[in-house]
DNA sequence: CTTGACCCTCACACCAATGTCACAGTTTAT
DNA sequence: ATAAACTGTGACATTGGTGTGAGGGTCAAG
């Protein structure tokens, strides 16, 4: 199939199709025209291209065992497991980051709001 | 104060400092050598916007209510709230997010694991 | 007077996936 | 044959605070 029909199969717009190419995560063949041509088995592994960005993995990442769980079960390749456990240490740290926004934010929205309330009443 | 010493003295670096101003949250005096000059007050005013650029906040939202804050409490100011709130519910978006990542890598990571112990234990 | 320590402005780089043009060649349908 | 619908490459924009460097004034101490 071509880059207009995956496109339209995966939900993936034809840039990032063409940026996934780009960083190696797919290898469509070439008619002599140029055009990309896409096995039937590509939308599936499009499919698994964004379910990795949606860990927040980047595309070098994801390339570099890529090849592997298209072949295999995710936990038979070596290279997952460290790239999830840093990736959870980082989102770990991101998430304690922003709780602590988050409470900081809260203990002072709750002060304004206390503050204008004993203003009210004052008066 | 010259530039550099109130960077000194604040620790942000200078090009932030000209950032900043660029951005419209301080505004030093110009020697006629086209040196700035900083008030004594610019130091606390320069940590003040650190530490809402800590909470997330953008240059452009601080310079909506800094010349507010800087002369009165908080709470006076009505310009504060409404963004504290925005952001606070920004923040709880992304923390959604991140939790929902967060669970999906551990359960992955659970599940490698597992199927590594079963896999050494059939043999 | 010269050296070194400041200061100035302007501008590109960054991070990373995606959107969006511009410009051009190809194919398909009318 | 011509227009519409695809496809190709290349390149810039996005986000926003900060780093960094070029190229050039200013000033104080030796």
């Amino acid at each position: 199939m071509k880059i207009g029909e995956l496109s339209a199969r995966s939900g993936v717009s034809i840039r990032s199709l063409r940026y996934y190419e780009e960083q190696g995560l797919l290898s469509p063949l070439r008619h002599q025209n140029g055009y990309r041509e896409y096995s039937p088995f590509a939308e599936e592994q499009v499919r698994t291209i964004q379910f990795y960005l949606s860990l927040g993995l980047t595309t070098q990442q994801i390339s570099s065992f890529l090849h592997c769980v298209l072949k295999n079960e995710e936990a038979f390749c070596q290279e997952v497991l460290p790239i999830y456990q840093q990736k959870l240490a980082e989102i770990h740290e991101q998430i304690q980051l922003l709780e602590s926004i988050k409470s900081n934010l809260e203990d002072r929205i709750r002060f304004i709001l206390d503050e204008r309330e004993s203003n009210t009443k004052e008066k």
